[in-house]
DNA sequence: CTTAAATGTGTGCACTGTCAACATTATAAT
DNA sequence: ATTATAATGTTGACAGTGCACACATTTAAG
């Protein structure tokens, strides 16, 4: 016997969101295959989200929040260690939740600014991420340490989107030279080396 | 007074569909807009490209042609300056024909291998770049090489993503301390310099 | 206790990808 | 040259989509 209203909706539709996202991609995630997961009214949604793009921004919040936990897990105090762990980290999650990745980094959001907590939860992650790379380089300079960190966060950025690529690949393709997916296929085999190598240098 | 039979209609699409997703990006580009935009049936597009990632690929892979020519322009006997130049060509071909850049980077094709023709357009840039940096580092080892490819690429590529969402983003965000933003818009500022400083850690 | 706000449902519109049936034309086989 | 066939175009239909509107029910504020 369910009653007229909900009562929690608006979080039921969250978490079913995640979820859906996560297994089919969020260009398959509609309003409606939402609804009707939920058990609920074609529009109800609407309720709680005013368009889809604030459903998409809720769910890439959560994303965020995600990732943040996952790399703000306490650390030693070997800074290196901690920048190489968090750079796992980010790889890891990149590749489990692509996803709801693609939702948080890709363009189905254009301006973020448009939801704060979105804004804030994305500015946290940052936040958290250059202070890890502040501290391992040892700088002072405010401008240096911020374009080390756009520097090291592209890079992990891009090196994510080439492991997904391929992950999406046929494994016969593997052995065909001369193409981009043999040179990460040969990263991927030793991604802590690679990680070790690249923080070096930062 | 035309004619039953359109003569060269898959040219026609192709070059018209390249427009549309330049002007309002890939997610708005149907295969019926497309067809009413080429004065053509709802659903005459359906005997050029067989489903809509078809037609994607197709315009991806003129993205990659395109992008091709403007960084294999003739080059002079300075590898730093080449690359340095090409990898400005790069980051200008992303921001003003950004996108078609999400069509070629992003995961709207999951795999390209399904599209040789894809595969061959963007695998034939991979090569031109590596000459590049091989040509660059004065390196020998072949995994070096590809290493410094995939490094130098997903750097590069995780620049293009940052200075998107520098462009989306309302101006008055710029000032905003402790975001992302600002790190990224110093950078864009001196994009010549800054180019320089990281292929100098190649 | 009444009234307004919040939250749910149902219906409808314009759009989408894709398919099947059909019309016309170009091309290849005889 | 005629005919069969393949290629290419049109029409109509189906299910799914985002979203707006009117309506129903419940909750909360006065």
């Amino acid at each position: 016997m369910k009653s007229y209203h909900h009562g929690n909706l608006k979080k039921e539709l969250l978490t079913c969101a995640l979820k859906m996202c996560e297994r089919d991609g969020y260009t398959k995630l509609s309003i409606r295959s939402l609804a009707k997961e939920s058990n609920v009214s074609q529009t109800a949604p609407y309720r709680h989200f005013k368009t889809k793009e604030e459903l998409y921004a809720a769910v890439a919040t959560e994303g965020f929040n995600k990732l943040y936990k996952v790399m703000s897990k306490p650390k030693s105090q070997d800074h290196k260690k901690n920048l190489i762990s968090s750079g796992k980290e980010y790889i890891n999650f990149g590749l489990k939740n692509s996803n709801t990745y693609d939702l948080m980094f890709g363009t189905a959001i254009a301006d973020f600014t448009k939801y704060p907590t979105l804004f804030i939860s994305a500015n946290k992650l940052y936040q958290h991420f250059r202070s890890e790379v502040a501290n391992h380089s040892n700088e002072k300079d405010q401008d240096r340490i911020d374009e080390k960190s756009i520097n090291t966060w592209a890079k992990i950025h891009g090196l994510v989107g080439l492991l997904r690529k391929l992950q999406a690949v046929p494994s016969k393709v593997l052995k065909i030279p001369d193409t981009p997916i043999v040179a990460i296929n040969k990263i991927s085999k030793d991604l802590d080396g690679y990680l070790e190598r690249f923080i070096e240098k930062i």
